[in-house]
DNA sequence: AATATGTTTGTACGGTCGTTCAATAGCCTG
DNA sequence: CAGGCTATTGAACGACCGTACAAACATATT
């Protein structure tokens, strides 16, 4: 009845060197750049199947229904969001000071950035921004199993870096740096917006996210910028002030 | 040989108390609801046409192809965006002064959230914020056609309101304001992740977010927050200064 | 009444979709 | 060699897809 979902790679390792292409992962790889490409209803099996150069078949029995490939993407790549969340702790064991809400927000940006490096990580990345923004029953259960843990663990690190911030406040600051984040990740039209200047991949871009997301959410939780130990600032009002 | 694409209404009226229906529009809408909801590829012509009310073949017979019809969405509220820009060019006569560049992020954000208002509104928010994130050539003509002015022109506007700024440094600080923006239009998962506190729709979130895109987009062009003809405040370094 | 023009429908075509299954091939254990 | 297990394959199923078309209908003009 049950289908061999998943077939282990010899248990024992008689001749190794005969290197059989792992056309298992094969398939993933191709399901996963096709399904960034052109989203999920987009992307046929059979076109994975002729990306991966395995024939349709194969697809089904490894992966089982289509729903269940697409899963397999995400179950893939959970151990990225495990590092998230070691270097939000470590973050999080550093001495409060004024550099604590940017030091929360690097562990939160730059392993992200990181992730472009390899033409995999990006693919990985572009499905994420895609299927976050979905609203359907599928998307929110790989969103409440994979993400929403890590975002309550960033929600309460934001809140301790800010010092009397409102928790709701930083829930709103938290989506909003989530949404540059990923829209950096997904876009490419800065290269025609700034007319050639800036490279989708550019890692230049790194600083100039992290301040805008340090200084954004400085700037809701209400604080001027810097927040705590430091009585010589005042946060005046919870509005920035003009001249 | 030409399909007739867009028949006239009564060009003279014997009895408008007849009540007919508007089936081309109730086709438009629902068009814009499912697409919104489950992508261009997600969605088919019969659920369409089941959505309206309407048999199969009218949707062929106003609206030509599939493509043309979601072609057809984006015409249909491109008045929205020579709105933006005439708020946009507003903003531009008043006098440069600390407020400046809050108004011309105002302009940028109000118009949209205000389209939330309507359940329309709603799901073609939605669906720009879906295909933004494609790379499709088809999504990339819809975008230059309507959005890439419309992104010029605020770029243009926010390096006038920070001077001294570099225009490639606007350009990334655009794209971060954009994401945010685009990501709160779409977002349901704030509810979950502020317990409850927040609400997807709060209008609330819109002193939140001018707030934010605006002490970000300052951060980024290397303003300490404030910019241009107060010289009580000195940038020091172009980033942040802790304490 | 006859005609012209635009609107509405049922129906069907060829094609692709996701999924299944029986059959084959390779390999290790008896 | 026989057996059991996994891997692999081609072929087929029913369902749905986008699109087209000719007939029926409504309305205004001649």
């Amino acid at each position: 009845m049950e289908r061999p979902r998943a077939p282990r790679r010899k248990s024992v390792l008689p001749n190794e060197a005969v290197e059989r292409p792992d056309r298992k992962q094969a398939i993933l790889l191709a399901a996963e750049r096709l399904f960034a490409q052109h989203g999920y209803h987009g992307v046929s099996i059979r076109q994975i199947a002729d990306e991966a150069g395995v024939p349709l078949a194969l697809v089904g029995y490894y992966y089982g229904q289509k729903q269940e490939l697409f899963h397999a993407i995400f179950e893939h790549w959970s151990h990225t969001i495990h590092e998230r969340l070691e270097l939000l702790a470590q973050a999080r064991t550093q001495p409060r000071d004024g550099k604590s809400l940017e030091r929360v927000v690097r562990a939160f940006v730059e392993p992200v950035m990181r992730m472009r490096a390899s033409p995999e990580g990006e693919y990985y990345a572009l499905l994420v921004a895609r299927e976050l923004a979905y609203r359907t029953p599928e998307a929110d259960l790989v969103l409440s199993d994979y993400f929403d843990p890590m975002a309550h663990a960033f929600i309460d690190a934001l809140q301790e870096a800010c010092p009397g911030s409102d928790r709701a406040q930083i829930a709103w600051a938290y989506q909003f740096a989530l949404g540059a984040l990923i829209h950096h990740m997904s876009d490419q039209r800065v290269e025609r917006l700034s007319q050639g200047a800036n490279q989708p991949c550019d890692p230049a871009a790194l600083p100039q996210l992290v301040a805008f997301v340090t200084a954004g959410i400085a700037a809701v939780a209400g604080t001027a910028g810097k927040t705590s130990p430091d009585p010589s600032i005042k946060p005046s009002s919870h509005r920035r002030r003009p001249a």
